[in-house]
DNA sequence: AAGGTTGATGAAACTAGTTACATCTGTCAA
DNA sequence: TTGACAGATGTAACTAGTTTCATCAACCTT
């Protein structure tokens, strides 16, 4: 077992290679990054001994000359909504296109939370930010402020904030969902949101049902955003004394949690009450009765706001807002008001 | 305005401090790493530059030397099934204590893409993955053999793995399932189940219940794993003229298509035939019969296998597989089979 | 008072790349 | 034949940290 035959010396470095080669450092970097420049028969000598050494580039020493190192991180609320999981994947898929990993950190929707989470990232290097929603801490806006790091705001569209967003109208879609239950004849609403607090998406959906009201009333029942928070929205609902003829929930898993509430009370949908949700998730298409909602272009936000930052990293210009089109898709949990027509 | 009054004028690094404390860079580096071996009054004026300059010592150049680049990656099959999202949730959650970060990359369970994606995260150094399930192919067996790479298997256990594993028993799974449905007096019993091709948690359910056939007989009905594929699932069963009396789905997301699409086919569950599930996503427990299922820790399963990839990197000791309890959850969708009381 | 030990700090080499600049060779025009 | 210039490659400095070794002062011992 002499020295030599170690067998897992460690990763080959540049100078191995070079050695290897019989070139110098300088044309080996040359043969990764402009191979265009190498005399053909020194290409293939170094790209030879690459291979037989199984060199790879350490990307911390790149990172530390060129400052590129080659990921982002994303912000997001939570993983549990679908809704943010698909927004995921396609971001994923599209920058790694570009060459961009992707670091994924959860919230809670706690805005401490996100300004620690987001000074790591920058610490660590990530070339750019993917965050949710416009209202963040100051502390947050000062990191953003100080290192100048691209950052693009999602799932809300606004094009004078102080960040590039992209995202879909949540107000418009909000209006959009209660004029349709309206023209259905429904006049008696009950309208089920997440907590507006700390959640500018959700603030935006009820300001679009404020300034709309459409000769129509509506009670409002705040709950948690998840299926269980639906259900137990629905038992309050039967339980109050106040017979809606609709229920409008802003967002699908909530209204998947209302309908379950909805059927274990024995109320039927949408004979009883029309349902509607928000968001447009797989599971609204496929459940009975399959849920009229407003579909918002999750996986196209994803795609966008990858090729943005991708852009804007590699180009140093600020992307404009892009709005996405969010639009209703009627299915079986709303029908006409029957007791209008009588 | 002066040059010197450029503001922006880049991130401060070791030599500024150096120089505005008034020490050498190697005293600034023992200020960072072994605080306790510099004298007091050195240690605040250093910190005070520090603070002063906003200096944050870049990740790469730590990188460089020592080879620590402080994040993982986990390669999961898809972000669509809430299974996975709930896994990465935790992990992410349980690494960010140990200062990991998580870089996520999906594969569609498709093995060559596993293979680049891991080989990316590799030589981006990454340095220790989390995959799911025992198959892969032969690149990446050898990638993560010539690496030696951290590496350990989720969703699966099998402690003559090669790599170590933290999951559960898919096998004993399936089978407290089947038995479930048997102790229930169901006889005529249709499994409905993922591709099983290149899907070893899949393989590993069904063949508990090859072994475990109990007396009763079963067949079975391949889909996608979605709420989609449930609900097709369902239509085909239902037209089919094999009556059964019990429906096993494999995993909770099928479960709850089949309901869905039984449902929309005026079938009722649990009166007209039973339905199970596997997994114990949290939509399990509000649908409407709310789903009898075999709980999967998964979220425990994040934090174990993220505890356990910190460990491993830091001490550079395998760490041993851990089979985490599967148990059965009694709900609505499962009764007892009427006929064969008669 | 001389010698040994410890504690604190600094100079410089080191990590693994990139890159500015220098050098050398060969072709082509004057 | 000489000078100009392009093309190919090498030398060495640079990025931002860590780390080894050397230095020096202060204290303790004999």
């Amino acid at each position: 077992m002499a020295r030599k035959d170690r067998v897992q010396k460690k990763r080959a470095n540049l100078r191995d290679v070079a050695k290897a080669a019989g070139v110098s450092v300088a044309t080996v970097s040359r043969v990764l990054n402009e191979p265009g420049v190498v005399k053909k028969d020194t290409l293939e000598k170094v790209q030879k001994a690459i291979a037989e050494l199984r060199f790879v580039p350490s990307a911390a020493a790149r990172a530390i000359n060129s400052g590129r190192t080659r990921f982002v991180g994303a912000l997001v609320p939570t993983l549990d909504n679908a809704i943010f999981a698909r927004f995921l994947a396609a971001l994923e898929r599209k920058l790694s296109e570009d060459g961009l990993s992707l670091i994924v950190a959860t919230t809670d929707s706690d805005l401490e939370v996100e300004a620690t989470k987001a000074k790591e990232l920058v610490d660590i290097g990530a070339e750019g930010l993917i965050i949710t929603g416009a209202t963040h801490s100051t502390e947050f806006h000062d990191l953003i402020e100080r290192t100048m790091i691209p950052t693009i705001i999602t799932s809300y569209f606004d094009d004078t904030s102080l960040f590039p967003t992209i995202g879909y109208d949540n107000k418009a879609a909000a209006q959009m969902a209660l004029r349709h239950l309206v023209e259905l004849g429904h006049r008696r609403i009950v309208v089920v949101h997440g907590p507006a607090h700390n959640n500018d998406r959700t603030r935006a959906r009820l300001s679009g049902l404020d300034a709309a009201h459409l000769n129509g009333e509506f009670t409002s029942v705040e709950t948690e955003i998840s299926l269980q928070g639906g259900s137990e929205a629905a038992a309050r609902i039967v339980s109050n004394s106040y017979k809606p003829d609709a229920i409008l929930c802003l967002s699908d898993v909530v209204a998947l949690g209302v309908l379950f509430g909805l059927q274990s009370e024995g109320i039927s949908v949408p004979k009883d009450v029309s349902l509607m949700g928000l968001d447009d998730l797989p599971s609204s298409a496929v459940a009975v009765p399959s849920l009229t909602t407003v579909h918002l272009p999750v996986s196209q936000m994803g795609e966008r706001a990858a090729v943005a930052l991708a852009r804007w990293i590699s180009t140093q210009k600020r992307p404009e807002a892009e709005k996405l089109g969010a639009r209703l898709i009627e299915r079986k949990s709303t029908i006409r008001n029957a007791a209008l027509d009588k």
